[in-house]
DNA sequence: ACGCGTCCATACGGTTAAGTATGGTTTGTG
DNA sequence: CACAAACCATACTTAACCGTATGGACGCGT
């Protein structure tokens, strides 16, 4: 019975299982906290395993890296597709899913990344790509309000600057109802 | 010869010298990689003498964190002191001061802490009271330059956002002239 | 001069984690 | 069934680093 692969008894890990497990512990613990040992007993199998599928520490971070940025260049084009009327709605959209507190997730993993990317030459690059991406994209849909060129450079700039700022903040104490601030934020960035 | 403290055939370190150490360390490798051995080689000792100046690695974490926040609330404190009419130059001398590509030492200072919070809970503490009069104290001046309430603390949460967010970010590859960009988007905030 | 407090070096033990070597187990294929 | 490839476990070695124990060197007051 099964003719092909239906049922797996073992655990079977491949590269990509691997990668989302890092990404978790990315997230959560920093590049710094990724170590091989514990990403193993997370996923229930031991360093002889990651060795097989890796060839050391090194080559998953390079791994991560460039699954990340492949993941992120392509929420942003999806993002961005606005049918004429529409752009400042996508723009809008896209503030929302970083400095909403949904996406706490995607947010956690972006702050590592930049954070790792102080210090990594590798990740450096991918930050470089993945964040060209999105200032192209966001231009775009700026330039297609009718804003001119250098508007549309700088707000987008802006908006990218901010999301990301905003989401290491602590504002607590500052006031009690940050959703309308964040609000007021968001319309004055996009219109 | 040499009546009182003249020459220190000693190195002679004290508890804030370990603090600034700590800091610099800090500001190029985070607080995991800030080690006690590794401190201890730069100021040109032993980590025996860092168990005599610290209880452990988490006395001299809480150490820097409170010489970081005092400095940080008089820094606030006088940079936003300004006779009336000034308070737009204050407020875009504010965004100088962290957005731009001066003062990179205490950029990676404040990305370093901000990345530490995002784990440890005195680091969370101590960001938001440093956030909390921040925002205050630039929302001062945003309501003196005569905006309501509301559209002044939106402007000031925007305001520190905005020079957070722009500090790690890569966008050499978007503008070639990020300076002017930079300027604008300024001007937007503060006026 | 003597002693005490200050500041630091040395030596040690314990833990964590990277990487390697090697062998075992499962799965697919002839 | 034989056999090879894929996948994983175990058992090392090595290195980094935290914390402790202990003693030495220096300066200062009496």
């Amino acid at each position: 019975m099964e003719t092909k692969t239906a049922k797996r008894p073992r655990t079977m890990l491949d590269r990509e299982a691997w990668i989302k497990g890092a990404i978790a512990i990315l997230a959560e613990h920093g590049a710094e906290g990724l170590r091989v040992e514990i990403l193993a007993k997370r996923l229930g199998v031991t360093k002889g395993s990651f060795y097989w599928h890796f060839k050391g520490r090194r080559d998953l971070f390079d791994a991560v890296l460039e699954f990340w940025k492949e993941g992120r260049i392509r929420d942003i084009r999806k993002q961005t597709q606005a049918e004429p009327g529409g752009e400042v709605a996508a723009l809008l959209h896209t503030i929302e899913v970083y400095a909403s507190a949904r996406n706490r997730k995607g947010i956690s993993i972006e702050a590592a990344v930049r954070d790792w990317a102080r210090r990594d030459a590798q990740a450096i690059a991918v930050v470089e790509e993945v964040d060209a991406e999105r200032l192209i994209c966001s231009c775009r849909l700026f330039l297609a309000c009718g804003l001119d060129p250098e508007e549309a450079q700088a707000r987008s700039v802006m908006l990218y600057a901010y999301v990301f700022g905003v989401s290491l903040m602590h504002c607590g104490r500052f006031t009690a109802d940050l959703a309308s601030l964040k609000a007021w934020i968001a319309e004055r960035i996009a219109r």
